[in-house]
RNA sequence: GCACCUGUAGCUCAGCUGGAUAGAGCGCUGCCCUCCGAAGGCAGAGGCCAGAGGUUCGAAUCCUCUCAGGUGCGCCA
């Protein structure tokens, strides 16, 4: 993804972005006249807020980066920045430290502004155009269609739809698609397995064998399709009921997951079979347009080194040359039988995704697919000529806790842990919070209890504790009769909110712009749960610091103008923490109960 | 055997296209609150960023190797 163009930015939204733009701007400047040498790339100048608070408001590394190829010393270099610098109004002071970084020191009035902005833009504070429009299409979950969603989907489900809401966010125009995985045998036991139930609902006794899905959900399945059907399969063999009960419980098993999905707040904009890609010829399609560039060929491959499978024999299969875009080994696209393997209808559903025009793609596995990554990105990289990215997230596991203790589930038993077990005992907005305070790629643990405790160590809490208590003060606010719209707080007077604690919950707002380009590049949707937890620990620090400091209180008894000003830095709060919990498909609390 | 992911405080984890003295929560220690805007607050201790080399003004971050854990490795999807 490319970086957002700073210096096209009008109203004053990300701070940071600005006064990086003024800072390229000033170097430019020297070039032009003679100060720098023309053409240094400025591409590595940053602006970022320093570590260490003390250090001051923002930190740009310009002369360190510069020194070398301007063949000028870092320190002489910012020493003339800085002086640049400080004749904008914004910036008090340009301190030189260290090697040569420079450390700026805003006007307070720049900070205690920052409210009046996000209170005047409210939804739209943070929103981006870094995507300028961008076709992205996310495809996330493709569960197959053989049960209901469990733990482990929950996850994918979670962050592939956070992280579309984030591109989206981030000015990007998001596909969120589903593959239906009903084209391979597991379709096939799934048939097998509801004409079973649906002997059961004709009152015959059935044994489930070793290779057919057992689970109580088929029973309402094969129950309906007695009602559709009546006793026209009885007693015939699969020849004359296989393909109408596939397509009969495929159905059913995607509404199962479609109801799932809703649940925990999901909805897709594509759900795309795997079965019409054989039925339309995409394949074929998609694997002559890999044979056109000299990528198929026939071939026989090594056995895995190490691990010989006890059956191996070398056999000729029509392979896939992907080891020409970096994968370990050429994959089979044909089984020896000449009949497709998994990977062809993957390469053209991949390839109709390309011809659909999306200028990048991402794809949500979880991580026990991780094997397949460097082939899939072989084979866009192949369809594409290698102008669409793909980007593949893996989730990892998700462990379940009980009380601290690990809640076993028996797969053997069939009785794993569905999603919607742990919708129903959760609910959705907690569910989705804490599976996002992780990152997707680190193992993540998942304690039934203590998601619903309601304390500090719980995040979820204490971003919905810190929303509430804005909505606390607007409601005393209405008792007290101050005004306390939008356009009362955005002309509010904000400059008396110079305490510390206030100024550090301006600089928390101000952050939120870059936080969601940072998180939108990186594809990180969890950075956005961290910076909330962050913004409400400002925020309730200063509440609490209003206990021994009345004067910081949003409520100033009898002084309308005062408690104005100081609620429009809570509303401020509370505007961006809707937006993050949005990001992230939470349900922002106006009271805890 | 090979590939991918992970390794940061006692525990669970953040850490920005490489930036300054590496952060948070829990736990621990001490103080405060128990009339209040307190389903608590403030402060402190705690680190060889798995290890060893390298790249550079500068590395938890990039490269190479080693170690440990996880995942996967043709005729399953």
């Amino acid at each position: 993804m490319r970086r957002p163009k700073a210096t096209t930015r009008t109203a004053p939204m990300n701070l940071f972005a600005d006064i990086h733009s003024l800072v390229l701007q000033t170097l430019e400047g020297f070039m032009q006249e003679g100060v720098l040498p023309q053409g240094l790339s400025l591409a590595n100048v940053t602006v970022e807020p320093p570590r260490d608070p003390a250090h001051g408001d923002m930190a740009t590394n310009a002369a360190l980066v510069l020194a070398k190829p301007a063949k000028i010393k870092p320190r002489e270099i910012a020493e003339l920045l800085g002086e640049k610098l400080t004749a904008d109004p914004r910036i008090d002071v340009a301190d030189i430290a260290g090697a040569g970084f420079l450390n700026l020191r805003l006007a307070p009035a720049v900070w205690t502004d920052v409210a009046k902005t996000v209170i005047a833009l409210g939804a739209a504070y943070g929103r981006s155009n870094a995507g300028e429009g961008r076709r992205v299409n996310i495809e996330y979950v493709s569960a197959n269609p053989t049960g209901p969603l469990h733990v482990g989907h929950t996850r994918g489900a979670v962050f592939g739809d956070a992280l579309a809401s984030l591109l989206d966010y981030a000015g990007f125009d998001v596909t969120r698609e589903y593959y239906i995985n009903d084209g391979g045998a597991q379709v096939d036991v799934l048939a097998r397995s509801v004409y079973l139930r649906y002997l059961e609902a004709h009152g015959q006794e059935v044994a489930f064998e070793d290779g057919t899905y057992p689970g109580d959900y088929l029973i309402e399945v094969g129950e309906a399709l007695k009602v559709k059907v009546g006793d026209a399969y009885l007693g015939k063999d699969e020849d004359h009921w296989l393909e109408d009960i596939r397509n009969f419980s495929t159905d059913a098993m995607m509404d199962l997951i479609r109801e799932d999905l809703a649940s925990i707040g999901v909805k897709m904009d594509v759900f795309y079979s795997e079965k019409s890609l054989y039925a339309s010829g995409r394949i074929e399609e998609a694997i002559a347009d890999l044979e056109s560039r000299g990528l198929i060929y026939r071939g026989t491959l090594e056995p895995p080194k190490g691990k010989l499978p006890e059956d191996w024999e070398p056999r000729e299969q029509m392979l896939f040359k992907s080891t020409d875009f970096g994968d370990d080994v050429d994959r089979p696209v044909q089984k020896s039988d000449g009949s497709w393997t998994y990977f062809a209808p993957d390469i053209a559903y991949h390839f109709d995704k390309v011809s659909r025009g999306f200028d990048a793609l991402i794809d949500v596995f979880g991580a026990d697919h991780g094997g397949y990554v460097k082939r899939m990105k072989a084979a866009v990289a192949a369809l594409s000529d290698g102008k669409t990215p793909l980007d593949i997230k893996l989730t990892q596991l998700v462990k379940l806790f009980k009380n601290g203790e690990p809640f076993k589930m028996s797969k053997r038993a069939g009785t794993f842990v569905t999603l919607r077990d742990v919708v129903d005992q959760v609910g959705s907005d907690a569910t989705r919070f804490v599976m996002l305070t992780r990152r997707n790629d680190a193992p993540l643990d998942f304690d039934f209890d203590k998601v619903l405790e309601q304390s500090k160590d719980n995040p979820v809490f204490y971003v919905q504790y810190a929303s509430a208590r804005v909505h606390s003060v607007l409601r005393k606010a209405a008792e007290a009769e101050i005004p306390c719209d939008n356009n009362a707080l955005a002309a509010a007077d904000l400059s008396q909110n110079t305490h510390e604690a206030e100024l550090a919950v301006a600089k928390a707002l101000a952050e939120w712009p870059r936080l969601v380009e940072i998180a939108a590049r990186t594809n990180e949707p969890h950075r956005i749960a961290f910076y909330l937890y962050d913004l409400a620990q400002s925020f309730h620090a200063l509440w609490n610091r209003g206990n021994d400091a009345p004067e910081i209180r949003f409520l100033q008894e009898g002084q309308t103008e005062a408690s104005q000003g100081k609620i429009a830095l809570a509303r401020a709060v509370s505007v961006v923490i809707s937006s993050g919990l949005g990001i992230l498909g939470v349900t922002p609390a106006e009271e805890m109960r």
